[in-house]
RNA sequence: GGACUCAUGGCUCAGUUGGUUAGAGCGUCGCCCUCACAUGGCGAAGGUCGAAGGUUCAAAUCCUUCUGAGUCCACCA
């Protein structure tokens, strides 16, 4: 079995994204025998194309997945699509566009068959591109959120809360897009903050035309709509106002000055114009003064024909309009420049219009109560803890939540109307004509409310609705309350939150018992990744280019708290894959057929030589630290460690050590050992070569991605192997330090002189002669007990280990003197600190001793040190 | 208006409960195509941790204030 001489990540991808999909190797079904772990996926929307977000997400969720399956777990992560309301009828909506049609032109079924064709069509795209990624999805159980058995979810889920009361109809001012033309919850109303404008316009009197009363008011065209104007009755400047009309500009209509403590004296002149029907203060202090509403727009935002001489504009039209009137009839006192945030439509970026108009809302504060606990308590974690007052914050205030939609891509509200405007709330249109049938007899005819289902309404009920709920069923109760969410932090409030309720709600558990929020991708400027900026990198090219690896790598390693990544980025995963490689093609190039075939996974420690024993040693320390790493939910660290140990370790020391000696069954066998258990450990972050390399092994599972994760072996642990190898590596490294230092060309051997009093260290020291000799090039070794006197040579220290390197000829000796005698002055410096530290009298009453000892033992060493380098000083001269 | 986060070598980030001479990677510089890998090897330079103050025997690490960057929430028109 070899390793071809060069890697290619295409072959190798498309390899085994076949053969997990052919063994089925990611099914996931309820076994008793095996704990259960279950991972929520932020369903994609179906629209979705995959970039860095997705494949950020989609990386931590795999890393997570596979390091717990090969723990033995029994893990799902259904995969799935979200059907994005909104944002799918967007987007055939323009495709119809393109034919100059509309869906209106088409009509609702036809509308919507259309939709469906298109989500044959394209609707999976997302998925596969996920596939590619790696992530170790159970592909066959794929969901989407208008599924047959999804919808009954949705439907039950509706009836059961309006049954509870927490669902009901109410006429109130709700975010209107004029585009979309559909109410929006709060949470789709994104607030923008604009530079615009605060407009004075004066109110005569009625009494008196010659007064006036001067209102501040951003949206002058609503005024259109003004049946009142109030002021804080407290205000001392209107006092004697309250009660008189004004004559209401441009329309002519008599409205009274009222008093209301919700008016802020202190802003603009301390009277506001009234407009209940579009703005939500004003409504409710409509409500509380038996105001008319007058609504004078379109839902296409268009002027209707209670503006009068203003019907048919649109609403910025007729501001300006408006302000141009009031100007000619000198009404417009000023304007003034006023920042405001302003609600944008979260699907198609058009200003929100507060609008009145009859919706459907869920009670949210009885949901609210057991989600906020849930987290408070702790029964529900979430990473990092910054995010839980976010969450706290939004729960504590919340508002309910419009959850109709005038859109027709999405769950139809589950409400029939008879022909006398009663509804009845049912699953099915024969269980609501049971209901009215029973008061408006059998020959009640019914019709479905014309409305659908905010998406989120859906969403909300995905842990659970994806295992089968309502019904009752082994995959519920097995796989459900889930374990790991994982996702950014733009969907909190839409769906995280929500989830939360839903969970308790119509489960009665938790939905999950952690929650990890990830960072934002971003460019190496620090902006948002985003199409209509155009510096988005698309992850399906780095696969191709560098390989799916290189990119899960690469993302993850530079995943702080954001991600700020640019296309070079990915070079650092793809050289790590081909070290990969390279160290394994090594390795098999050079183990025998025995070692292959051998049992290599049981080593006997007095097999071992040092160096075996020290990079199993530290195999293992690396072990335990990725593993409390990835508990953690700190991968980039565990790459990190992972890394660092393979690269720096197992290929720049270990291999390096062991080609001399590759022949050894035992060095073979270690050497194997090491790199099928490395194997596992990049496995959750590299799925691909890693598989591929597995593969060739003799003895090993049916794949990697089913094979279990290492275990430390206390019988193979020796942290002695590691200080005594740490001293090897130490004085190579001064070696090679002082070739480096006096320029001596690779190719040139020099003599060295290695001196050493204690008898363990040169014990040492001679056991590993040959690789020191080979590894830091030398072409003779002395060994001694005391320093011999030689001019013109290089100095090192080593612990109590003295290095001479003769370098006649080479050297220049004063260069060399004022090297040693700047390291003389920086170990000086830091006894000078010590020794204060030491002598100060606090210090040593109130440190712990063993930081005490541990100063002392410092000090000592440095002394000795100093002492040493003095003496080869002196030597020098 | 409220809340939050960040500020560490040229760049991107680590730095666990405060405890030796603050770590990586990229970039830079020097030397090397050594028969696994130049997507490589060996070595070096470079920071006192945004500013000021405080707590402490001891602070990049805790507290306060300030400055700068960013994020989220918000019905004062």
């Amino acid at each position: 079995m070899e390793l071809s001489s060069k890697y290619n990540p295409q072959e190798t991808q498309d390899k085994w994204l076949q053969f997990w999909k052919d063994e089925n190797i990611f099914h996931a079904k309820p076994d008793a025998d095996k704990k259960p772990f279950t991972i929520v996926i932020p369903p994609p929307n179906v629209t979705g194309i995959l970039h860095m977000g997705h494949a950020l997400n989609n990386t931590l969720q795999d890393i997570l997945v596979r390091y717990k399956r090969m723990n033995g777990f029994e893990v799902l992560w259904m995969p799935g699509t979200d059907h994005a309301g909104i944002a799918t009828q967007n987007v055939v909506e323009k495709q119809l566009a393109k034919e100059g049609r509309t869906r209106q032109d088409l009509g609702r079924e036809e509308f919507l068959k259309r939709l469906w064709s298109w989500k044959k069509e394209y609707g999976d795209t997302i998925i596969h591109q996920l596939e590619r990624l790696g992530s170790s999805c159970d592909w066959p159980r794929v969901r989407f959120t208008m599924d047959d058995a999804y919808s009954e979810a949705v439907k039950h889920a509706f009836v059961s809360l309006h049954q509870k009361g927490l669902i009901y109809q109410g006429k109130r001012i709700i975010n209107w897009c004029p585009r979309c033309q559909t109410a929006l919850s709060d949470e789709e109303a994104e607030h923008k903050e604009k530079n615009g404008k605060l407009y004075y316009i004066k109110y005569p009197l009625k009494d008196n035309p010659n007064a006036w009363v001067v209102v501040a008011t951003t949206r002058p065209e609503t005024m259109l709509g003004d049946t009142a104007v109030a002021v804080n009755p407290q205000d001392e400047r209107y006092r004697l106002l309250i009660g008189k009309t004004l004559i209401l500009p441009l329309v002519d209509r008599e409205i009274k000055i009222i008093a209301d403590d919700f008016v802020a004296s202190d802003f603009g002149t301390g009277a506001v114009k009234v407009t209940p029907a579009h703005d939500p203060n004003d409504f409710m202090m409509g409500e509380r003064h038996q105001l008319t509403v007058i609504n004078v727009m379109h839902p296409d935002g268009r002027i209707n024909k209670e503006g009068g001489a203003y019907e048919g504009l649109d609403r910025f039209e007729a501001r300006k309009r408006i302000l141009v009137d009031l100007e000619e009839r000198g009404l417009l006192e000023k304007e003034e420049d006023h920042k405001n945030a302003v609600g944008h439509c979260y699907r198609c970026d058009t200003m929100v219009e507060p609008y009145l108009s009859k919706q459907w809302f869920v009670k949210m504060k009885p949901l609210a109560n057991r989600a906020l606990e849930a987290v408070k308590s702790q029964e529900i974690k979430i990473h990092p803890t910054r995010w839980i007052k976010v969450y706290t914050n939004w729960m504590e205030d919340i508002h309910d939540w419009c959850i109709s939609r005038q859109i027709w891509w999405g769950h139809r509200i589950p409400v029939w109307y008879d022909e006398n405007g009663n509804a009845y709330v049912a699953k099915s249109q024969e269980e609501a004509y049971l209901q009215a049938k029973v008061t408006q007899g059998a020959n009640v005819s019914l019709t479905q409310d014309e409305d659908v289902l905010d998406t989120w309404f859906s969403s909300w009920l995905w842990p659970f609705a994806t295992l089968g709920w309502p019904k009752d069923n082994l995959d519920l109760k097995y796989f459900y309350p889930t374990n790991t969410l994982m996702t950014a932090s733009e969907i909190l409030f839409f769906w995280v939150a929500r989830m939360v309720m839903a969970g308790f709600e119509f489960m009665g558990q938790k939905p999950f018992s952690d929650v990890l929020i990830h960072g934002t991708v971003r460019d190496a400027k620090g902006r948002k990744m985003s199409k209509s900026l155009g510096n988005a990198i698309d992850p399906l090219e780095i696969i191709h280019e560098y390989g799916a690896d290189a990119l899960r790598f690469s993302l993850i390693i530079n995943s702080g708290q954001d991600i700020f990544i640019s296309k070079e980025k990915f070079e650092i995963g793809r050289n790590f894959a081909n070290k990969i490689w390279n160290a394994s093609r090594l390795v098999f190039m050079n183990c025998s057929k025995e070692a292959m075939e051998g049992d290599y996974e049981n080593l006997e420690f007095q097999n071992l030589d040092l160096h075996s024993r020290w990079i199993i040693a530290r195999f293992y320390e690396t072990l335990i630290r990725v593993n409390a790493s990835i508990e953690a939910f700190h991968y980039s660290e565990a790459e990190v460690l992972v890394q660092d140990f393979f690269w720096g370790d197992y290929c720049d020391w270990y291999l390096e050590l062991i080609k001399a000696k590759f022949t050894d069954i035992h060095i073979q066998k270690t050497a194997l050992f090491i790199l099928k258990n490395s194997l596992k450990l990049l496995h959750p972050f590299m799925p691909f070569v890693t598989e591929e390399i597995y593969s060739k092994l003799q003895t090993r599972d049916q794949c990697l991605s089913l094979s279990a994760w290492p275990v430390r072996s206390e019988k193979l642990f020796c942290s002695q192997a590691a200080f005594q190898m740490q001293t090897v590596i130490d004085i190579i490294t001064a070696i090679r330090n002082i070739r480096a230092q006096w320029n001596v060309k690779p190719g040139e051997s020099v003599d060295v002189c290695i001196v050493c009093a204690d008898t363990l260290l040169t014990d040492l020291v001679a056991q590993n002669k040959g690789d020191i000799k080979r590894l830091a090039r030398l072409k003779d070794f002395v060994l001694d007990t005391k320093a011999p006197v030689l001019k013109n040579s290089a100095f090192a220290l080593v612990g109590e280990i003295k290095i001479v390197v003769p370098l006649d000829g080479i050297i220049d000796i004063n260069a060399e003197k004022n090297r040693m005698m700047s390291e003389t002055a920086q170990k000086k410096k830091a006894m000078e600190g010590l020794n204060s530290r030491l002598h100060n009298a606090d210090f040593i009453a109130r440190a712990p001793e063993e930081i005490i000892q541990k100063e002392k033992e410092r000090l000592e060493t440095l002394t000795k040190e100093v002492k040493e380098l003095e003496a080869l000083l002196a030597n020098l001269t």
